[in-house]
DNA sequence: CTCCAAGGGACTTATTATGTCCCTGTAATA
DNA sequence: TATTACAGGGACATAATAAGTCCCTTGGAG
């Protein structure tokens, strides 16, 4: 069913939104049956002729009667609405659980995919054509969008397709480093974004651990000042965020870093940046790029991240950072929405 | 799914087919990549802005890439169009087998509904409900509708919803009769549809074993032309077929009348005639009514039948009788057509 | 070099959806 | 009994959208 649900927002969106609202027409027929239309109108929200249209539709079907003392559901009408519910309620679920989201982190908008992206890897898919569709929306001609790594990133950047503003589009790391698996990189992501969307890209080949005085002379590389700039003033800003375990348990850091974010209870990650429950930064990497301060320039920010492991990342991040959109999964949305409010 | 597409079949019958035409665009899409529009377009038997209006929807949604090499599917397009297919069968399925009913028992429309009425319940809901609202977009202001007995015609007739247009309909007995079980007589089955549906009814009650004098004297009274009249300028009618064996099985039929039925190998029955494999008339009820060939005179014939037992009535009575419509199931559709072609 | 088929733009027309206003009937109530 | 509030339904102008039609540029194959 799910299946079905699913494909169905993917080939005719719009469908099921009216889908919806026929149901939800014909619950409030239920609900306050015999009812007239003026009644109805206010009720719902919707304007006297739309409604009216519905509801002839309804009739038309045979699933409302329509008589002087009002209208009425049949008998079908009733096993419908039923019927239906265990549907709607999932088609609508992420609505209700996005509302709640939305409330609950202060953020502007919320995108919930059905799943776990963590166990699922039609959820993390899921996901990932979420954010990147969100990308497409809101990019223009001529604008430059910032993409940190990890492998959320990655599959975002499989799943971007092309179209003709994203020509003129340039797709930045948002921070340098190299050292870390190269396809979770953020320049590789960008290149990957780039190629699959039709756009453009530039690197930015800072190293991790370098010296301060090779740092300022890289910095004034015109290559890389170059994209640093445009780093700074990119209208979209795409990241995900990493579970600070997860980050614990890759090798390649040293048992120093590994202790100091134990010490300093670090819960996730985002484009180099470590911060604790509170959101309060404890650590940062050492690299160019988008930084902190810089943030309230960026236009749009746009956070993906999944799996109820990430739950407590995502709310730390959401309540300092200021949000525009997180794209998350019903696992960690409702993960989110069951720990204590933070307030 | 199944439950699903059923409801939504009723409370948005357009997304599924829209969601057909897409599914359609599609598949084409993918057995020609890299294909034109022209060549889709001629291929697709759409006009060529149609195609493109949903093309730049598939092409919004991700599902095929645009270029000038001309459409492929994005791999998210061969996803949807993997996943949606079993779906697509089954919604689609039955216009494929109406298709072949149609050529086959030579008659211009075949609705099927899914199931088999003949073992459940929702099946014999979907037949009849299917049955009802065919009827109502047939109707128009002051016709007489011709309706006939049997245990499925009572299902059309709770089925009916109630509509203006019916307001100044009269639904008639196709046949007279009386000694029959009460509510799968014509007569119950009038009058049910006219109280269901808004509209008015004629009764005709002439018993069914009467001396000829008896008959005469009946059909001279002018309660009762009257309504023989009206059943003969019918606009509609509506009507079941019987099975043979079914009809063995009650028991006040004379021993004498079983075996009739059977030395002659009767099929079927519709209202009051019994006819063999061949379509061949072999008894008919006495009693008053619509006659064979008053027939050609009605505007429209809707046979309402379903059930794998009924198969071969059904393609029996479609097969000599002038056909309209054909209402019926998956159970008895598909038996049909796997029986051997009757040429 | 030419030609064909590709996508895309632009414009008109047809169709549908929607907003707005008013009418009539009925049932409860003063 | 008169009144009032609320029921559905009709009518119509207008906004919004879909669809038909024609033409343009471009890139690749012959």
């Amino acid at each position: 069913m799910r299946t079905l649900l699913t494909l169905q927002s993917q080939l005719c969106p719009d469908l099921l939104s009216i889908m919806h609202k026929r149901y939800t027409v014909l619950r409030r027929i239920y609900y306050l049956q015999p009812v007239g239309r003026r009644s109805l109108t206010s009720s719902l929200q919707m304007t006297e002729r739309i409604l009216r249209s519905e509801v002839d539709f309804l009739r038309e079907q045979g699933l409302v009667n329509i008589a002087q003392a009002g209208m009425t559901l049949t008998e079908q009408g009733l096993e419908v609405l039923q019927k239906l519910q265990p549907f709607i309620e999932e088609y609508l679920g992420y609505s209700q659980l996005s509302g709640e989201l939305k409330e609950r982190l202060n953020i502007q908008e919320v995108w919930i995919v059905p799943g776990d992206s963590e166990h699922d890897e039609w959820a993390k898919k899921e996901l990932a054509r979420a954010g990147a569709q969100l990308i497409k929306s809101w990019v223009r001609e001529d604008q430059v969008v910032a993409v940190a790594g990890g492998s959320t990133m990655q599959a975002v950047a499989e799943s971007m397709s092309p179209t003709p503003t994203f020509k003129r589009t340039t797709f930045v790391p948002a921070r340098g480093g190299v050292g870390d698996a190269v396809e979770h990189e953020a320049n590789y992501i960008a290149s990957r974004m780039a190629k699959n969307s039709g756009g453009r890209y530039r690197m930015l080949h800072v190293p991790d651990q370098i010296s301060e005085e090779a740092y300022q002379l890289l910095t004034q590389e015109t290559q890389i000042s170059d994209v640093l700039h445009m780093i700074q003033e990119a209208s979209v800003l795409v990241y995900s965020i990493g579970d600070a375990k997860t980050m614990a348990g890759r090798r390649k850091y040293g048992r120093e870093f590994m202790q100091l974010l134990e010490e300093k209870q670090a819960v996730g990650e985002s484009f180099g940046y470590y911060f604790d429950r509170n959101g309060t930064i404890v650590h940062r990497t050492k690299t160019a790029g988008l930084r902190l301060r810089d943030l309230p320039k960026v236009g749009r920010k746009i956070a993906v991240a999944g799996g109820a492991s990430k739950a407590e990342a995502i709310a730390a991040i959401c309540s300092v950072f200021p949000q525009d959109t997180l794209v998350t999964d019903e696992a960690a949305a409702r993960k989110i929405l069951s720990q204590n409010h933070p307030l």
